[in-house]
DNA sequence: TAGGCCATCTGGTCCT
DNA sequence: AGGACCAGATGGCCTA
């Protein structure tokens, strides 16, 4: 029941030049289809059978528009967490950032071996192994394929970073 | 051109 | 009731 796409909710939506993913890429204002007429969520008749309170279609469109707001600035502080993960797991400079499925996926990497350094400390069996890129114990799925070069680079990177870190 | 990655919109659901 | 969260859809940008 997706709507072709949205309103072109007249705000600025620059997405406030972040440059997001590979390399420089400026994202414009996301363009709308003119013809599109957001759905309303419960028609006026229906609300009035209900007895709820009459919501005009300008005010649902205010709604709406407050909405998607929050929810552009909800990603940009998600995006903002994922920038900060970047700057604290240790990888191979890249000329392009990494992506979000590669941030998590060496994060999870980075953890993992931060846990095998404590256990090694305190003298217990090392709980993951990593072998040709393959992390322990999980299911190694499509994504993590996706990111296996980077893993063999990373972990390496990982334990050294670790065992020079005191 | 295809495929990957991403931002944004949208409506449903959950929570306060 | 209203906001937060979530996932699907859509379309733009970029690279191979």
């Amino acid at each position: 029941m997706k709507q072709p796409s949205g309103n072109q909710s007249s705000e600025e939506s620059s997405s406030d030049g972040e440059s997001c993913g590979r390399g420089k890429r400026k994202r414009t204002a996301r363009r709308l289809s003119p013809s599109y007429q957001p759905t309303p969520m419960l028609s006026a008749q229906a609300a009035q059978k209900k007895g709820k309170r009459r919501v005009s279609a300008r005010e649902r469109n205010l709604r709406r528009l407050e909405s998607n707001e929050r929810e552009r600035m909800r990603m940009h502080s998600l995006n903002d967490a994922f920038e900060q993960l970047r700057q604290v797991i240790p990888h191979v400079k890249m000329e392009r950032k990494l992506s979000k499925i590669e941030t998590l996926t060496l994060a999870k990497n980075y953890i993992m071996a931060l846990t095998n350094v404590i256990c090694d400390m305190r003298g217990e069996e090392k709980p993951y192994t990593f072998v040709d890129g393959e992390s322990s114990g999980e299911n190694n799925n499509d994504e993590d394929i996706e990111v296996e070069n980077l893993e063999e680079n990373n972990n390496s990177s990982c334990q050294r970073d670790l065992e020079t870190r005191d």
